[in-house]
This record gives C-alpha cells, sequence and structure tokens, in this order.
DNA sequence: ATAATTTAATTTGACGTCTAAAATAATGTT
DNA sequence: AACATTATTTTAGACGTCAAATTAAATTAT
C-alpha cells in the first residue's frame, strides 16, 4: 500500500512527469508538454517556470520555424533539460576494467574514459583504492569538483547487492561481496548507487518508450556472459537486494556443466560464450571454465565454421538456444510477460540459436501463455550499459533532487 | 510511469487507505486511523465524515470501555467498514465443482454452498448455463437481486485469462478458452473478474500484513497441483494477461515426466500428489495421469508409509522435493525475492520433502542470492482460496466504487 | 460539588496545487 | 488596419490537506 497524498505529493509527481516527458521525446513547446502529460497548460506554465527557476528547465532561444507555410498564430517557444542543472558519472566495472562517462543533465556524454584494472585478482581494499584514484583523474581532467557531481551510478557484472552497495559475486573478482560505494562515497561525498549490468541493460532498451509502456518484459543479454533485466509494469525491476533477473546463473540442468560461478547446470554454462566454444570444441563441461573472456573474433570464427557446416559447432548453438529457450520458457511460465527482447552480441549468432530455442520454449511452456509473448530483437550496441546507467541514474534525479523542496513563500519576509 | 496528479488522486488514495487501514486491522478511532495512516486529525475527520455519508463506513455505537482505570480523557468512538455497503460474491471453479461465498463490505461471510458441476465433460455453452443457474440460484436463497451484489470475483484453477475472462487451460476442463466472464456479466449485470486460484491464496495470506509488507515474497500452494502466487514490491502480481506464476507448469526436466496438461517434464509431474503417488508406485513417468483428483486418504497414507520405512515411498517425496527446490532455485535467480511461503495440504509431508527441497536450493542458487530469502510454512487452510478472492475483490472495491467520485458542491442550487 | 486535567474530535483559517476561463502575446490572413 | 489563429500567462475559484484553536466528554484533584 503507497503512503498518504498531499500537494507535495502531486507537486513531485507532476513535475517528475514533466522532466521525464522532456528526456524521452527532446525539448517541445509547453502545449505539446500539456498534451502529453495531460497537464493543463495553466499548470505547465506554472511547473515550468518553477523548474526553470530551479535551474533545471530552460526556454530555447529559437529562431521561429517558417518552414511551414500554413502554421499560424503565435509561434511556440521550446523548453528543454537545463544541460547545466547537474552532472553525474556513470561507471561500469568489468573484468579487467573499469569505465567512466561523465553527463550533463540532458544526457549528453561530455567525456568518457575506460581504464584497465586488474580486477580479478584485486581485494576489496586495493580495488576501492583504484577506484577513488581513478574517479579523481577523470575529475581532474574534466576541470570538476567532487561537488559538481551529483550522483555515480554503478553497473557491474555479477551479483549486486543494491542495499549493501557491494559486488556480492562477480567473474571480474575473485573475492567476494566487494565494496563498491562506501569508497566513493566516503571519498567524494557524493551519492553512489550500484545495479547489476543486464539490469542497466534494460533500462537503456526500454529508455526510448519508457513513458508510454507498462507492461511485462524481459531483456536478455546474449554475449561473454548471459543476463536478464526485467522490466515490471514498465519499471526495472531490482528485487529485495538488487540481485533480480541473474538468468546466466539460473539453474538449467540439475548437476549439469560446471560454470564460472562455481556451480554445475546454470544456463550460462551452455550459453554463454565460454560455454558454447566449449562444447564446440567437445571439452568435458565438468572442469572449471577459464576466468578470462573469450576473444570476439574467435566466436566470429566458431559462428561463420557453424555456418559453413562444421557440425560440432552448429550443435553447440543449438544447444545454446535450448538452454535458452528452457530458461525463457520457465521465466514465461513464472512471469507472463508480453514481451521478450534478445540483445547483446550474442543475437549476431541469432540464426543458429534460434530454431532451437523457439523449440525449446515451444516445448516448455503451455501454448496459453507462449502465444500472448512477442520475441523481439534489439540493435547490438556495446555501449548499452553505460547508456542504460546513465538513463536510470538521470531519471533518480529528476524524482529526487528536483521534485523535491516545495517552493517558499516569503509573505514574512516582505513585511 | 504514472499519470498525472491532481486533488482527486490525493481524495481516492487517502480515502482507499483509510478503508484498508480498518481492512486490515478493524475498527479503530479517528486518532488511530491518524496515527496508522500519517494523515492529519482533520483529515481523517473530513474524509470520515465523507464516507460514512457515503454509507462506506459507520460509527460504531459502543459504551466506553472502563476496563482500563489509567485511560483518562474524552473516551474514543471507534468507526468501522459498513457491513451493508456493498455485497460481493466469491466463486471458486476446481474441478467438479463450483463454490460460490456471499460476502459484505466488511469481510463477513453471510453465505456460502458448493455444487457439484460435472466440469471436465462440460462445454462453454453448457458450464455458462450451469454457471448462471448456480448463482441465481444462490442469489434467491439469499433473497438478493442482482443489483444488491456489486462485483464477483471469481477464482480457477489453470491457467486463466483476466483480459478475455475465460479459463484458457485448466485440469478441471477438457475444453479451452471457457468463458466465464461474459456469461456471468450478461445475464446479471454485475461486474465480474477472474483470476488464478494460486493468486488468490497468495492474495489471503498476504492479507494479514499487506498493509506493511512492501517486499517480493512467492507463496507455493502444494498439493492435488502446484501452484505459485507472486507478490511483488507488496502486490501480488497477475502478469500481462493474468497467467502469472505458473509454478506447476514451468519446466523442471526438458522430456521428463508426463504432465495433465499434455506436455512433459512440468514441476507438477513431480511434486503434485499425483505425480508423488506415480513415483512411489513405481508407475511409468512417460503415461498421462487419471485426470480426477487424487484422494486426500491415499496420500496421508502415503506420508505415513515414507515415515513408517517404505523407500519408494520416501523417495518420490525427495524427488517431490528436489523438482519443487530447484523450481524455487530458478525462481530465487530470476526475482531475489525476500520471503518464500510453503502453503497447502502437501506442506503435511513437509518433513518428507524438506530436506532435499533445501539441498535442491543450495545446489541450484548463488549463495549471494539464496542467503537473503525466508523460508516459512503457512498454516494450512483449505479455504484460502475463497479468502483471498474475497480479499481481492474487497480491495478492488476500496479502491474505486468508494474513492471515486468527487464531492458535489451545491452552490449552484443553493441561489 | 466544582475546577483542573486529559484525551478525542471538530472547526477555522491558511496554504498549495490544479483548472477553466479570460486576457495577453505574437504571428499570419484578408 | 482589422481579423483570425495559436501559444502562453493571468485570474479567480475549487478541492484537499494541515496547524492551531476550539469544543466535547471523560477522569482526577481540591
Amino acid at each position: 500500500m503507497r503512503g498518504k497524498a498531499d500537494s507535495d505529493l502531486v507537486r513531485r509527481q507532476n513535475r517528475h512527469i514533466v522532466l521525464e516527458a522532456l528526456r524521452s521525446h527532446g525539448p517541445m513547446a509547453r502545449v505539446d508538454l500539456g498534451r502529453l502529460t495531460g497537464l493543463s497548460p495553466a499548470s505547465i506554465t506554472t511547473i515550468a517556470n518553477q523548474l526553470i527557476g530551479d535551474k533545471a528547465m530552460l526556454e530555447l532561444d529559437e529562431t521561429p520555424d517558417r518552414s511551414d507555410p500554413s502554421r499560424r498564430g503565435r509561434p511556440t517557444t521550446r523548453v528543454d533539460l537545463n544541460p547545466d542543472a547537474a552532472h553525474v558519472i556513470a561507471m561500469k566495472i568489468s573484468i579487467g576494467g573499469i569505465e567512466l562517462a561523465l553527463v550533463d543533465f540532458s544526457g549528453k556524454i561530455i567525456a568518457r574514459k575506460k581504464t584497465a584494472v586488474a580486477t580479478y585478482e584485486m581485494g576489496a581494499d586495493e580495488f576501492g583504492h583504484q577506484t577513488q584514484t581513478i574517479i579523481q583523474t577523470f575529475l581532474d581532467e574534466n576541470n570538476l569538483k567532487p561537488c559538481d557531481v551529483v550522483h555515480i551510478g554503478v553497473a557491474a557484472q555479477g551479483v549486486t547487492d543494491s542495499v549493501l552497495g557491494t559486488v556480492a559475486w562477480s567473474p571480474a573478482f575473485k573475492q567476494r561481496n566487494i565494496p563498491v560505494i562506501e569508497p566513493i562515497e566516503t571519498e567524494f561525498g557524493i551519492k553512489c548507487s550500484i545495479a547489476n549490468d543486464a539490469n542497466m541493460i534494460a533500462e537503456g532498451v526500454m529508455a526510448g518508450d519508457r513513458y508510454s509502456y507498462t507492461g511485462t518484459a524481459a531483456v536478455v543479454f546474449m554475449g561473454y556472459g548471459v543476463g536478464m533485466g526485467l522490466v515490471i509494469e514498465g519499471k526495472v525491476y531490482h528485487g529485495a537486494t538488487g540481485a533480480a533477473a541473474e538468468f546466466g546463473h539460473m539453474n538449467h540442468i540439475p548437476n549439469g556443466a560446471f560454470c564460472r560461478c562455481g556451480r554445475s547446470g546454470c544456463l550460462e554454462a551452455y550459453a554463454s560464450d565460454y560455454g558454447i566454444l566449449r562444447s564446440a570444441e567437445n571439452r568435458s563441461d565438468q572442469l572449471p571454465p577459464p576466468s578470462s573472456a573469450v576473444d570476439p573474433t574467435v566466436m566470429l570464427a566458431l559462428e561463420n565454421a557453424a555456418r559453413g557446416g562444421d557440425l560440432n559447432a552448429a550443435a553447440a548453438y543449438a544447444k545454446a538456444g535450448s538452454a535458452i529457450g528452457f530458461g525463457l520458457a520457465r521465466m514465461i511460465a513464472l512471469l507472463n510477460p508480453d514481451r521478450i527482447v534478445l540483445a547483446g552480441p550474442g543475437t549476431r549468432a541469432l540464426d543458429l540459436i534460434e530454431p532451437a530455442l523457439r523449440a525449446a520454449i515451444e516445448e516448455g511452456v503451455v501454448e496459453a501463455l507462449r502465444t500472448q509473448v512477442k520475441i523481439e530483437t534489439a540493435p547490438i550496441n556495446t555501449d548499452m550499459i553505460i547508456t542504460g546507467t546513465i538513463a536510470a541514474t538521470l531519471r533518480h534525479l529528476d524524482s529526487t533532487i528536483f521534485s523535491s523542496g516545495p517552493m517558499k513563500l516569503q509573505t514574512e519576509s516582505l513585511t
């Protein structure tokens, strides 16, 4: 049950939807904001003036568009998010590296940087210090002080704990429970949050139609690992501790193939790059896989071999498709989604995977459930994790920073 | 993204939380309503007067309680839900029978009735007519006209489609896509909704602390079949078409044991009454199971045999536990819940099931996820489906009927 | 008995937000 | 130059909450 409602809630909610409208549709006239949000022109005027006063919004200084001769009446003046309202940093932790992106409030990336970090062998303390150094350098390079950055959103591969602010388990680290938020917040005093990388991919994929989509969807990431981001009733779902949708480590076959995570039978052990490669090469699936990522060119060669008639390779892709298909079948039975989006570099080999994938879904789920769900493929964009993290972080700002304080009336001080 | 907020939203939301507070905590004084909802005494006065005016609430006529001698000041007058505000009917469709319960607005069951119906062989039309007759008789027996009943909430075993208002697939019917809502709504003009029985069990289990619980939980039903109700962020989750959490027909083993639904490898084929019985009796799991429910006394005997040293029986329960455990492991990996509740007659044999169940969860899920979730057992209550359907239906009323219309001001007519 | 105290509930007056309707602004058309 | 059209702002009013003051109904103290 949600809590009580009052005028403050109304205020926050409406300012939030106005910002959200600009974020997903770009700059527009006040009239259009009204049409899109359902708020009256009068309210839009009030809200826009307040947001402009708060430096969250600005009026664009454009010469009126005269391209459409049938256009009459007073020309519109468009408003947009004020890029200078705030800066945020999106940070991606993956095997062997940290990637940073500095973003303004409008979502434009101002600077980005990849730094190689030998994450795997690092202890918690060492990683914390490294992170601090890397962020400090990044700030210096962009002539920023910590107080100029409002939030740092972190995406990490593996099981993240958003409550404790740690990476509970990740292929990027030998050690477990690596604190990430704490070293950042104490060093810089910047608010920080952590999430699973697959959830951030889902944020990225959904960023476009977040405004309109209110259904349940699963975004599957296929590549060096297998991940999933769940969108439930329009919102990316993070679970009790932020570890939701660990699709790659959802069990596929009890006592099955050995996985990077040290257990057996995970979906990833069949459907990730290394899993596919392992079965294509007829290596035993009971041995621990290598901890390093598979070279993309190797996977490309394997795909082409499969397409060229290499039966072992083709069988490996079919096995992967079947694993993902059964995993999706189980997810569908549980969640009854209306949409599945396949994404990530693994979709390049979709032609090899799809038949087995569809067959598995058909075998694994009652018809009534199976026919409701549309399966789509998203364009492969390696930046999706950063993009999604940016989207999630900025949306978080929308709902907190600029929609919070009530306007102070100054009747008192005027006397 | 939710839509715009205005004073009407505030009004609905606050009236809703007041009704909800009374529903889950029973009658109480206005002060306590204020404390519980966070609304000011002034607002509670206003809201209470309006709800009383709408006949949704009433002031209790009690002699002040003098048992506590330290009690001073003006005594409280408690308010409660007005039982006469509305009547609703909860309806349960199961194999071979329809059960009805007539309930007042306060949640008290006024009358209930079971009618034997040969559902399995029935076609859609015949079932529709039967339903109409049974409801008509029930209304007559209670001296009610259709217009006296505001809503009929239906719970059915199997895959329900809340959008189409049908039973898409159910062990209760040989035929598929049986319309349920349409024959009721057209015959009586009463609003009607349909949901899966396991979701209604979850409603029942959560009804107590719905007001406070905002986490993610899975309620597992074990018995003649296996079902699940998912509670996501405090609300029972129904999925895109109302078919969510078909745990029983979530695939366990590809190409595994034959299930009532006509497919192979469903969890239910291992962990339901008939699945357990089948494996205890060493019958082939590749043959279609009987369509009728297993006699409870047979299951009781089987349990005792297992406890008494019957190795086949014990192994069958262990197999069931393992199936449920792996299913839960998969669910945990996907949803990262904080709570699992085991319920239903099957929990009577929990001692036989639990070791294998826990072992499977340990094997099937990363430690980081597994340790976050508490596993509880709910008291076995065969009425849970009806109870939950009542709770869900009344809550639906709370949020629609009595929280809708704005107060009409009559300044116009006073001139 | 009567006054003081305590707790519950209501009334009053102010505030914040939204909206319809009227007014104003800025342009194109006749 | 007057009129038409579209965008935005201003104005006046409605609705809902809340803090503070008031009223209500009991118990305790004197």
